[in-house]
DNA sequence: GCTTGACCTTCCCATGATGGGAAGCTCCAT
DNA sequence: ATGGAGCTTCCCATCATGGGAAGGTCAAGC
C-alpha cells in the first residue's frame, strides 16, 4: 500500500504521514525497490489510532504516550485515565476561555443597533470607554 | 515613554509591541535620538484597544479591520457588528468542536477503571475497537 | 516501445501568535 | 566611571499543517 492510499484509508494526510514518522511519531515504514513508502494493516492500525487521537484535541506529544501505552500490553489503566484526564482539564479551560470570550463579544453584539449610524458599544467598549459594561 | 512602560501599562509585551508594528497593525512608533521608540497616550490607547480585542479571541486581521473602523469616524456601525458577528460565529464554532471532543473523552475517562488491570476502554476506543461507543 | 498523467520522493517555505536569546548600544544612579 | 537595566535588531523555536518545486516511478493506452 503506497502512502495516498494510507492517506486515504485513515484520514490523515500524505504529508502529515511523512512528518509523524520524521518526528518519530511513527516507525520508519518499509520502502518498496524504488523508494517508496508501504504501508500494511499494522501501520493503518497506528494512523487510524493517531486520527482518532487528534480527533480527541491531544497534542502529538500526548498521543506520543497513548501510544506507547498502547503498544505496552502490561500498562495499568490508571496511567491512560490520567493522560485522558488531563487532556480534559486542558479542554475544559479552553471551553471556558471561548465561552467567556463569547459571552462577553455576545453582549456587545446585541447592544450594537448594526445601522448606519456610527455609534457603536463595541468599538467603546474596546476603546475603554466603560459604559455599563 | 519608552517601550516597556507601554507593555506594562497596555499588558501588550514588548516584543509583540514591535511585531505589530512591524506587520503594520501598529504605525511606526517615533523614535528618541538614540533610537527607542516613544509612546504616548494615543499609542497607548491604540494598544489597549489591541489588547482588549485579543481578549476578545479577535485575529490580528480581524483587529486590522476594527481598528480602521474605530478609527473612521463616519463608519456605520453596521460593519462594526458585522465584523463581530462573524467572529462570533467562528467562537461558536470552536467552542462546538471542543465540547464534542470533551464529551466524548469524558464518557471514555468515565468507562475507564483506571487501576494497575491493562484493559482500557479510551485505547480501545482509540484503537477501533467499537465497543458501545 | 513510448508517451502521458498520476503518483511518489526530498527539500524549503509559510501560516499565526508568541517567546527566547544573542550581540551590541544607551541611560541613569551610584 | 562603572554597572545594571533597558533598548535595538536579528535569528530561531513553537505547534500542526499545507503549498509547491524539482525530479524519479509506475501503469494504462496508443
Amino acid at each position: 500500500m503506497n502512502i495516498g492510499d494510507a492517506a486515504k484509508a485513515s484520514g490523515v494526510s500524505a504529508k502529515m504521514i511523512r512528518h509523524y514518522e520524521s518526528i518519530g511519531l511513527l516507525p520508519q515504514a518499509g520502502r518498496s525497490d524504488a523508494g517508496y513508502r508501504q504501508y500494511g494493516d499494522k501501520d493503518l492500525r497506528t494512523l487510524l489510532f493517531i486520527r482518532r487521537s487528534r480527533d480527541l484535541g491531544f497534542s502529538l506529544d500526548e498521543i506520543r504516550g497513548l501510544l506507547e501505552l498502547w503498544q505496552d500490553r502490561a500498562r495499568p489503566s490508571r496511567e491512560v485515565k490520567a493522560l485522558a484526564q488531563q487532556h480534559l482539564a486542558f479542554l475544559d479551560r479552553k471551553l471556558e476561555e471561548i465561552q467567556s470570550m463569547k459571552q462577553a463579544l455576545a453582549h456587545l453584539v446585541s447592544c450594537c443597533h448594526g445601522d448606519e449610524r456610527p455609534d457603536c458599544p463595541i468599538l467603546e467598549s474596546l476603546s475603554g470607554e466603560s459604559s455599563s459594561v
